[in-house]
DNA sequence: TTCAATGGCTACAGTCGATGTAGTGATTCA
DNA sequence: TGAATCACTACATCGACTGTAGCCATTGAA
């Protein structure tokens, strides 16, 4: 099943991973914009030129391995059973697409440290906002087609746009007030019945 | 009741003027990246310099004159009816604080070129979204102090989160289509209206 | 085993956005 | 009128990012 890369692609991975770690380290003792693409490449022994041909930006570093995982939100809605309603099958989809990427975050350190910085750094905020986007659209592509007569171009991007704002909104509500991962995971599902209401 | 500003801030923002029309002159042939810094300031005859004196960044520029009236849709919470609503405070105070600034640019001829821009530019489209994000917390603060007894610290952003997603979901997606700026408000009502029926 | 192709990595040079600093000259105000 | 203010300038510098050409380990086929 599970393909074992030859040695040239793990080679690959290793630096990948030397720099993410590299970045996290030096991330954790100074603010973002005081720690340098050539200082990261420098810690993690490759040169600067590299760091770029594994990111395509010093931003990326950072959200490596948080790709919002739409796939899981696609089969979420292809598997809905007959007759399941609208709502139901938004908030399963919601649910597959954040918290797999979330929990697999909190196990690492990386989540908190990048929330923190994220809060602080606009440039990362942004790059993440855009992320988010971009899996909007996909996500309101793949929920029309699967409800053509509940949703149209129009309802459908909005149904989603409602759905990520509204979770992305009370997620920051709660870390802000220093929320643990419960009371966060709660509020987002809160906020998730919250726009479910508004389509029946 | 309108002081005439003195010699030396009119010639301020007379140099301000004329790197916002270098600018949208430059951008209207050649794309985002292809326009440099440099040129803004040569074809509005200042110094590289000048330009930051008046913008942050490349992008402010084209964002200027766009800034999100909290304020207005804060006098809108502030001037409810005695018995209105919950959505009908909330439609109407996102209303005032959109299309405000979406009028007047639709008057001068910037409004088409920034949403051609945006819609193309990650980078503009991440700075916009960004400006919407820092305003909702605002709005979801006043909104949850005008209804104590609707919204708690959990809904009120919840609820702010999912108009403004909606909102800019629909009309990023209204753009992308290539619609025209009726088109466009049509969406961003019709989501504002989706989003305040989960309210009722 | 050999040899050519592949591809990750490097050094080097360069572009461009953005900021710090010191100075000039036109306004502003006492 | 004289001093303070402030928009603007030239100059230097930093750091993110890109293009290019070459090196060398890995790979796959002869």
């Amino acid at each position: 099943m599970v393909e074992k890369p030859g040695l040239r692609e793990r080679k690959k991975q290793r630096t990948r991973q030397a720099l993410i770690e590299a970045a996290v380290r030096l991330f954790e003792h100074r603010s973002y914009d005081q720690v340098t693409v050539a200082e990261i490449a420098d810690a993690a022994e490759v040169s600067p030129r590299t760091f770029f041909l594994h990111f395509q930006s010093k931003e990326d570093v950072l959200l490596a391995n948080t790709d919002v995982r739409v796939d899981l939100a696609l089969e979420a809605i292809a598997e809905r059973r007959a007759g399941e309603r609208l709502p139901g099958v938004l908030v399963r989809a919601m649910e597959q697409m954040i918290f797999n990427a979330w929990d697999r975050d909190l196990s690492s350190g990386l989540a908190a440290l990048r929330a923190r910085l994220a809060a602080s750094e606009p440039a990362l905020q942004a790059r993440l906002l855009q992320r988010y986007l971009t899996a909007q659209a996909e996500l309101a592509q793949a929920l029309q087609r699967a409800f053509p007569d509940r949703l149209d171009t129009t309802t459908a991007p909005a149904l989603v746009g409602a759905m990520v704002g509204a979770v992305s909104a009370s997620a920051v509500s709660a870390l802000q007030r220093g929320d643990g991962p419960d009371e966060v995971r709660n509020a987002m599902r809160q906020a998730m019945a919250l726009v479910a209401r508004s389509v029946t």
